[in-house]
RNA sequence: GCGGAGUUGCCGGAGCGGUCAAACGGGACAGACUCAAAAUCUGUUAGCUUAGUGCUUACGAAGGUUCGAAUCCUUUACUCCGCACCA
């Protein structure tokens, strides 16, 4: 009885392919944009987590499809980066074979899953004819100002032996490694202005329709706040500070400024310098051990500022503490009221003077963060702390000394990469010219194929190729050798999908317009904070640019699991808990293990790998199997009817909204209790909710129902309200009742062959309509008798034990 | 430190004010079929109790709101995740 999924299977996607069923065209309806992330191909091919995920947009995009949708599901190759880099040279292989071979193990995996992508709008990301849009966007983004070089200081991971951006930095570790510190070092590198769209990125978020987790985390990366900027004087130069408190401007007795701060050493006076350069050493050694358990440290640089306020002559500080690219990389300490300054005081013996008395609530120790009175202030003096705060920004607003000001915690995105496999960033320098960007005919910058892999940045080995001449002055200069970040090429890909060909253009605007914004987008959790903050200012910069009409990527967006293996870890090669989906595939079938890995758990909830659970699955696929071989049509019935009815808005609503779990269930339940004989129209309904989960099986079945075309394309069944009859699953209840009953009688008394059930006059019908279910439930004959009923037989006068919904039993 | 998610029966996991001793799946056990096994089908799977009843204890812990709580509120413990000296 058991199929040959295998060969059913190859089946069916090859005939998928042939007939280019999911290929999307514009214009053929309303249109839907179903986006998975597309995947990193490694080396180790398809994990489970993959299959998961994928699995879930596919039964979106077909259902979608189903419902009438013009869909696009694309899929592609996010081949660019440094895992492919380093695991190229770990198996002594050019990247390109590296991640080429890759690509294919993933390509044939893909298809295995029957996964309903348009494969004609494939591409990846290493190809030239695609990073060249990455090179065309970075040379509109230097046009526009939001692409530029400076020196600052910038994390640096040694094992990487590139720079990393701010959200690349995890714990102050860098992401891939979790045991590699980062480092800070100046370096004059390419940023892009993200900070230009802080504001609208956070007001965009208002819009979405995403987790609300997903929203609150980039809201607090973006981190705004509400301050004011105090310009302090420092040897007559003009230093600003950013605070959040200028109520408390006359409590500042310090100021400490940035370790990493590059105007340090203007400030440090000779007397200083020593013991300035010391301090300097001795947070950097131990920042190298563990910069997480380090306390605040810092020494007197010589230096004073001017309190603009009062004019009083303010020690500046260097410190460990202190964020050198937030606000201006200075702060105004007031140990009264902060507990960090206080700390600090508190350390070095620095004055700590007291402005705001307030009532304090728990701790009676440290700074008094708390609102209050103002005291010690000038004339501000006994005023309330929160409206000082506005009266003395007017103050110093009025004598140019202050203004109100936004700041955020986001950074500008730091985008260049001392590594080989990535965009090469389209820059020439020329002595006499100085920066100079390609010109866009000259593009793509193609990565040359022969370099050296090892210290330094490969691509500065390829010395014909960063010899060039200059395109302004046609003098001898040199290329850019850093390559963008790989987060770059993730930023559009969605764009591109639309028209993934095109030479001339990065795309067609007209088909752009017409796909985009996507209309449900699928990832992973790890994505909020980097991925998603990124495409979203890609977005908003492209729609300012003109070639989009849209400023958000993803209207919808769905945070799926993990999957995590059997021993409750993230799977990874070295933990040896990896689980690939064609091993499972081979065993049990595609349309198997898609129908475990969407019913064991509701999709937005991690869980972990478990081969024995997969048996479940199995045997449902195989019942409904067994059920077609043997199919014989017959009427349909209310009961039938109804729960058919039932069926179709659960599935509908559960699926819509991401309960997959749920829709399983209830197709569970639809295909239990159908008859032996029903009409082909339940039959062919239920096959088409089903079809999403499982589409080889659900095809082929379809095709034995004689169906000549695709149950892919057919029409998503609708439901009828009003033959959704609850009376039916009232008698359900009743005769699982009646069966649990007579079942627990047997346990007490022993086994007996007859049952003689009596019900009141009107309830008859129910147990009669559904003997053979009792019987057969049961395993024991069964009699049904009214209890007026004059001829029945009744030894014991059991009848009159019936009340309604709980006739009288007798057995013997 | 801040923010988010979670803690459910042997297990995985639904449920998110009454219809809950709690969906669905797995496992275990029993019965049917079979010479037998697998598969399949049926039932049981908190405890006590009873010719189908009733009771008690149960949804991390402790309190509270309510006629009524796994579900709402407070406190607390633990787990996971994200951010983290943001001035």
């Amino acid at each position: 009885m058991k199929h040959n999924f295998a060969k059913l299977e190859l089946k069916w996607q090859n005939k998928w392919e042939t007939a280019k069923i999911f290929h999307a065209k514009e214009g053929r309806g309303k249109k839907f944009y179903v986006l998975d992330m597309f995947p990193y191909p490694s080396g180790e091919g398809l994990h489970m987590g993959h299959a998961f995920v994928f699995s879930l947009g596919d039964v979106f995009a077909r259902f979608k499809r189903m419902q009438g949708f013009n869909v696009i599901y694309p899929i592609g190759y996010d081949s660019l980066g440094l895992p492919a880099e380093n695991a190229a040279i770990k198996s002594k292989v050019h990247p390109k074979t590296y991640t080429e071979k890759a690509i294919k193990n993933f390509m044939k995996q893909q298809k295995a899953m029957g996964w309903s992508y348009d494969w004609s709008r494939m591409f990846k990301t290493g190809d030239p004819e695609y990073y060249k849009w990455d090179q065309w966007i970075f040379l509109k983004m230097l046009e526009k100002g939001i692409a530029y070089k400076k020196k600052s200081a910038v994390n640096w991971c040694k094992k990487c032996k590139t720079v990393l951006a701010n959200e690349q930095v995890v714990n102050g570790k860098c992401w891939r490694h979790e045991d590699s510190q980062v480092e800070i070092k100046q370096l004059d590198q390419w940023f892009l202005r993200t900070t230009n769209y802080a504001e609208e990125l956070l007001k965009g978020l208002e819009k979405l329709d995403w987790p609300e987790r997903a929203k609150i985390m980039q809201k607090n990366w973006i981190g705004k706040s509400h301050g004011t900027e105090i310009k302090f004087k420092v040897n007559n130069e003009v230093w600003p500070v950013f605070t959040t408190r200028p109520d408390t401007i006359h409590g500042v007795t310090f100021m400490v400024i940035s370790a990493q701060h590059p105007k340090l050493f203007g400030l440090v006076t000779e007397k200083q310098k020593k013991d300035v350069e010391k301090f300097l050493k001795k947070i950097k050694s131990v920042s190298e051990k563990d910069a997480a358990d380090l306390d605040k440290q810092g020494v007197f640089t010589g230096a004073y500022a001017l309190n603009p306020v009062n004019d009083e002559r303010i020690p500046i500080w260097v410190g460990n503490f202190v964020l050198a690219d937030y606000g201006s990389g200075m702060v105004m300490a007031v140990p009264a009221h902060d507990q960090r300054d206080y700390e600090f005081a508190k350390k070095y013996n620095l004055k700590i003077k007291e402005v705001i008395r307030g009532e304090r609530l728990g701790d009676k120790t440290g700074a008094f963060e708390g609102e209050g009175v103002l005291v010690n202030s000038s004339k501000f003096t006994g005023g309330d702390s929160e409206k000082a705060k506005q009266k003395i920004t007017e103050y110093l607003s009025k004598k140019k000394l202050g203004k109100k000001q936004i700041q955020f915690k986001l950074k500008d995105w730091l985008i260049s990469r001392q590594r080989y496999w990535g965009a090469p960033i389209p820059i020439i320098y020329c002595d006499k010219c100085g920066i100079v960007a390609v010109p866009e005919k000259n593009l793509p910058i193609k990565l040359p194929e022969k370099v050296k892999f090892g210290k330094d940045n490969p691509l500065k080995t390829a010395k014909s190729w960063v010899s060039v001449k200059c395109p302004k002055c046609n003098a001898k200069a040199r290329r850019e050798t850093d390559t963008m970040d790989t987060f770059t090429n993730s930023s559009w890909y969605y764009l591109r999908y639309c028209d993934p060909k095109n030479k001339k253009k990065i795309f067609d605007s007209k088909k752009t317009n017409y796909w985009c914004p996507v209309d449900q987008y699928i990832g992973g959790p790890e994505h909020i904070t980097m991925h998603l903050i990124y495409i979203r200012f890609y977005t908003k910069f492209l729609k300012d640019l003109g070639i989009i009409n849209f400023d958000e990527p993803a209207k919808k967006y769905f945070t799926q699991g993990i999957v995590y293996g059997s021993d409750g870890f993230r799977m990874s090669k070295s933990r040896g808990n990896v689980i690939e989906p064609l091993g499972t595939i081979k065993k049990y079938g595609a349309d198997t293990l898609r129908l475990y890995l969407l019913s064991v758990a509701s999709p937005n909830s991690s869980f972990n790998w478990d081969e024995k659970g997969i048996q479940g699955s199995c045997k449902f696929v195989n019942k409904i199997v067994g059920y077609f071989n043997n199919l014989e049509f017959g009427k349909i019935d209310a009961r039938t009817e109804s729960k058919l009815n039932k069926t179709i808005k659960e599935v509908t609503e559960y699926i819509q909204n991401f309960k997959y779990n749920l829709a399983i269930i209830s197709l569970r339940n639809l295909f239990n209790s159908l008859p032996e004989k029903t009409s082909k129209e339940v039959i062919e309904k239920f096959l088409k909710l089903f079809s999403v989960f499982c589409p080889h099986i659900s095809e082929e079945l379809w095709h034995k129902l004689g169906n000549k075309k695709f149950i892919s394309l057919e029409k998503w069944p609708k439901f009828d309200s009003k033959k959704i009859n609850k009376e039916f699953e009232k008698q359900e209840e009743l005769v699982d009742k009646i069966v649990s009953d007579i079942i627990n009688i047997v346990r007490i008394v022993g086994k007996r062959k007859k049952v003689y059930v009596y019900t009141i006059p009107n309830e008859i019908k129910i147990y009669s309509d559904n003997l053979d279910l009792i019987q057969k439930r049961t395993g024991l004959d069964v009699m049904v008798y009214a209890v007026n009923d004059k001829l029945k037989y009744d030894p014991k006068n059991s009848a009159k034990k019936a009340k309604p919904n709980h006739p009288g039993i007798y057995l013997e």
